[in-house]
RNA sequence: GGGCGCAUAGCUCAGUUGGCUAGAGCGCUUCCCUUACAAGGAAGAUGUCGGGGGUUCGAGUCCCUCUGCGCCCA
């Protein structure tokens, strides 16, 4: 007999059943499985430097909502966990937790104490501290927050191995990391080279183009006076950045541009900086911009550097790393002028350069305001500049015409979910325009496995880096030292020294399938589980985490690193407004756990379809809860009868045709869960589920009570089957009371029952119609009536159309009972529709 | 400027290859403590399916076009 409880209640449900599970291990990994036995999963690492949101919540619980369909279908799930702990985030949530920021200048501390352990006063300047001592207090902070996003992420009820568990500072992430980046280097895909980056003065590292974005900011179009160098004029230029006049090599306009034809090939003279620069045409130069014609400077913007690379032009940068315009004035340029903007910020430069060039008359008119896209990184809060440095890139498509067509093919080799995010894909590599830089000047990082040796002037050799052995890694070039050298001959003449850079964060978490199943660690797991079959992940990662991983494992493994990629949306605010922090509307997560429960939460979030932008919906969660607890006391109502009957040979058409829709239902959520598509499975089972409660039940209970009916056991078995069953279903959507259900009759879990299979017992599912449309009318009398639903009809007259006459019959008894009807007629009529003739018994 | 998506009841959304009178939940109104559930149940009202045109016996669904909103890229 089923162990049911007096009240079902689905408080203190998630402590109890996780724990459970976690007893249990019924989400192990089982290393035995067959590849064509796993389902594996390409979690997302989230980042954990910052607060877990209902954008977490909603889509991991998509993931797991998957996991646990190919669970129950009996695959062996792979579903790992990992923290994207490795990067900038974690750097500045560490300054602003500890009071202190990096400065490798500084010395070791022995036992360092930071200043303060969260929230320093406002006015506290952060204390420098090395790095190593920085480092010591990133990975302090990380195992906090780790721990409480594991918390959460187990209270979500999450369905993850979580003895898979990874970070991406971890030592087995810096050694896969390192690993790969010197693959790639062997095999000419990585290189590094002294180029023009995108650069930001205040974080002062280089950026790729992945993390730029464009954000519209004023400024205003100046028009400069450039002196022809025969004397014969001006040439009249707009610019938006005056303050680089001392930085111009050229003047560009477009070829086809016939107001500039006869002065392309002479000279102008700069004005202020008396530098004879070139007149030059380029086909990007934009004759209805401005002047149409433009000043090229080293280096303004990307165009800028196109211009300057494929025209040839000579180098006179003026901005510093730190923004500032640097103290010496390039070869040329007049250093009286010059020395006016000399170490002022970029801003400063600009006011003294208009001021000057009003003077000297070169300014013509007032300057014309507008707003322009400016190029920002995606972090950060002021504009990009250009620096020339060394890099390190790996190869993407963007200078490779070859590689990008062969990195589109990779994409249309997934199947995306939903289908139209491979145009995010598409768009993005075509329209890239360099290769993945990958080199910060960063901190909290995978280091480059790479040493320089250096010549006798102590200058680094670049092109001949030295490498460490594979069996190494991960190593750490500032501390280990390469293969013939010893510790004295770090950064002295004629001995070595270390690559200062960390590798990009997304060149590690590219390889989250790699880091999960251990690539190359001599162990099968990683045959066992690759490609991934699914990879789920936010649709604004697109051009970063999806695109770096399919690099990788192009170059790599010539294929594509997972079959499915699968989209999830954006959690918007009630008022259709993306949520975030500084709107201050967001709910935590914990929150809601706790006034709705787990399960309802996760409904709220499996109603979404995959990939659509979906509001923050508490009225959702609400629904959801009575989801969960209607489950429970339906399940408490089919036990009452005590355990199915065995050996029920004759099924009551009624109960076969409910089976019947049952059937379909099945099916349906199969498919459904087959395609990613969960929230289709849950809303076809659920409206399945309302309709066996409210319609189904209510028209067979009372033969299932009644004991002298031969069509009990048909009633029986026919509730046990559907309630069994759709637990099963909905198993996978809200884990917490479909298992508090299922083990009032069970002793293992639902999560590890099979898949329900369709029952296949022939019923006729339209057969149910007729009967509950009579029902549906004799209900609506008695409300109309305003009487009780339990008032007794003294006649009920039904005509039938007569194609639906048998099926009607087939159902009269149960009607009869269900709507305490105490005599019946049934006539046949020509009409399609059904009607009914309701006489109530007199009330007492 | 290029690409993609969305537009259905007051709100949130289903509506799969075109096919009965366009659905659900929430909210609203009325009624009912009924032996699984009052954290429940029964019932009711509410629509120019964004506008226009086309294909078709038939269009919310397919095609064209316009409008509005959102996102991605430049």
């Amino acid at each position: 007999m089923a162990n049911v409880p007096e009240k079902p209640s689905l408080d203190g449900i998630e402590q109890r059943w996780s724990s459970v599970w976690d007893q249990e291990g019924i989400y192990s990994f089982d290393r035995a499985a067959s590849r064509a036995d796993v389902f594996s999963i390409d979690t997302p690492p989230p980042t954990v430097s910052g607060s877990l949101h209902m954008g977490h919540v909603f889509s991991y619980t998509h993931t797991d909502a998957i996991a646990r369909f190919h669970r129950m279908n009996g695959k062996s799930v792979f579903y790992p966990m990992g923290w994207d702990d490795n990067g900038l985030p974690t750097e500045r949530r560490v300054q602003n937790y500890f009071g202190v920021r990096c400065d490798p200048s500084q010395p070791y501390v022995q036992g360092f104490e930071p200043p303060f352990r969260g929230d320093p006063p406002k006015d506290h300047r952060a204390v420098p501290i090395s790095r190593p001592n920085f480092l010591e207090l990133c990975d302090e902070l990380v195992a906090l927050d780790e721990q409480v996003f594991e918390d959460l992420f187990r209270r979500l009820g999450l369905s993850v191995d979580w003895s898979l568990l990874y970070a991406t500072i971890d030592e087995r992430s810096r050694r896969v990391s390192q690993r790969a980046f010197l693959r790639n280097l062997s095999r000419g895909e990585a290189y590094s080279a002294e180029a023009p980056t995108l650069w930001d003065v205040d974080f002062q590292t280089a950026v790729a183009q992945a993390e730029m974005e464009d954000r519209d900011r004023p400024g205003a179009y100046h028009k400069l006076a450039f002196h022809r160098a025969d004397d014969s004029g001006d040439i009249l230029i707009d610019t938006t950045r005056p303050e680089l006049l001392a930085a111009c090599v050229a003047l560009v306009a477009h070829p086809d541009d016939e107001r500039y034809q006869p002065v392309f090939g002479s000279t102008v003279v700069t004005p202020l900086y008396g530098v004879e620069v070139p007149v030059v045409a380029h086909p990007l130069a934009q004759p209805d911009k401005g002047t149409g014609i433009a000043m090229i400077c080293t280096f303004g913007d990307l165009t800028d550097v196109i211009w300057w690379r494929e025209l040839q032009l000579p180098t006179r940068a003026i901005i510093g790393r730190n923004g500032q315009i640097v103290s010496d004035p390039p070869a040329g340029v007049k250093a009286e002028a010059y020395a006016e903007i000399a170490r002022l910020n970029v801003k400063q430069a600009q006011r003294k350069v208009v001021e000057m060039l009003t003077e000297s008359g070169e300014l013509i008119g007032e300057p014309q305001p507008l707003e322009h896209p400016v190029k920002f990184y995606e972090r950060g809060e002021r504009p990009l500049e250009i620096v020339t440095s060394r890099q390190w890139y790996i190869s993407n498509g963007g200078r490779d015409a070859d590689l990008r067509g062969a990195l589109v093919k990779r994409g249309n080799e997934l199947t995306w979910h939903p289908d139209h995010m491979r145009h995010r894909y598409e768009n993005w590599v075509e329209g890239l325009n360099g290769d993945w830089l990958v080199s910060r000047q960063r901190f909290f990082g995978v280091p480059f496995p790479i040493w320089y040796p250096l010549d006798a002037d102590g200058e680094p050799d670049h092109n001949n880096p030295l490498l460490p052995d594979e069996s190494d890694l991960p190593i750490d070039p500032s501390t280990d030292i390469p293969a013939g050298y010893s510790t004295d001959q770090r950064d002295v003449p004629g001995g070595f020294t270390g690559d200062p850079d960390v590798l990009d964060t997304w060149a590690t978490s590219s390889l989250s399938p790699h880091i999960a199943s251990k690539w190359e660690e001599y162990d099968a797991l990683f045959d066992q589980v690759f490609p991934m079959d699914m990879r789920p992940q936010g649709h604004d990662i697109i051009r970063t985490w999806l695109f770096s991983s399919m690099v990788r494992s192009h170059h790599e493994h010539q294929e594509i690193p997972w079959r499915h990629a699968a989209l999830s949306g954006w959690i918007l605010d009630p008022d259709r407004k993306k949520m975030s922090k500084s709107k201050g509307n967001v709910v935590t997560p914990m929150a809601l756990f706790d006034s709705y429960g787990t399960d309802a939460v996760r409904y709220w979030a499996a109603s979404a379809r995959p990939g659509v932008d979906t509001a923050f919906s508490e009225d959702q969660m609400k629904v959801g809860r009575k989801l969960a607890n209607k489950l429970l006391n339906i399940t408490r109502f089919v036990h009452g009868f005590g355990p199915a009957p065995i050996n029920v040979n004759e099924l009551n058409p009624v109960d076969a045709s409910m089976l019947a829709r049952l059937d379909a239902v099945i099916t349906e959520a199969t498919t459904a869960f087959e395609e990613f598509d969960y929230a289709r499975a849950l809303e076809r089972t659920e409206s399945f589920f309302w309709w066996f409660c409210d319609d189904y039940v209510e028209l067979v209970k009372s033969r299932a009570y009644d004991t002298d009916n031969p069509h009990q056991a048909s009633a029986l078995t026919s509730l046990h089957t559907a309630v069994n069953t759709l637990q099963r279903l909905f198993a996978p959507l809200i884990p917490f009371a479909t298992e508090e259900a299922w083990r009032w009759d069970n002793e293992t879990s639902i999560h590890i029952a099979p898949w329900p299979t369709t029952t296949n017992k022939g019923g006729d599912a339209q057969l149910l119609s007729p009967i509950l449309e009579a029902l549906s009318l004799v209900r609506r009398s008695k409300t109309e009536a305003k009487v009780s639903q339990r008032a007794v009809v003294e006649s009920l007259g039904v005509s039938v159309p007569s194609d639906q006459r048998g099926a009607l019959d087939a159902g009269v008894d149960d009607l009869c009972r269900a709507g305490s009807i105490t005599t019946i007629s049934v006539s046949n009529t020509d009409s399609d529709a059904l009607s009914c003739n309701v006489t109530l018994a007199p009330s007492e």
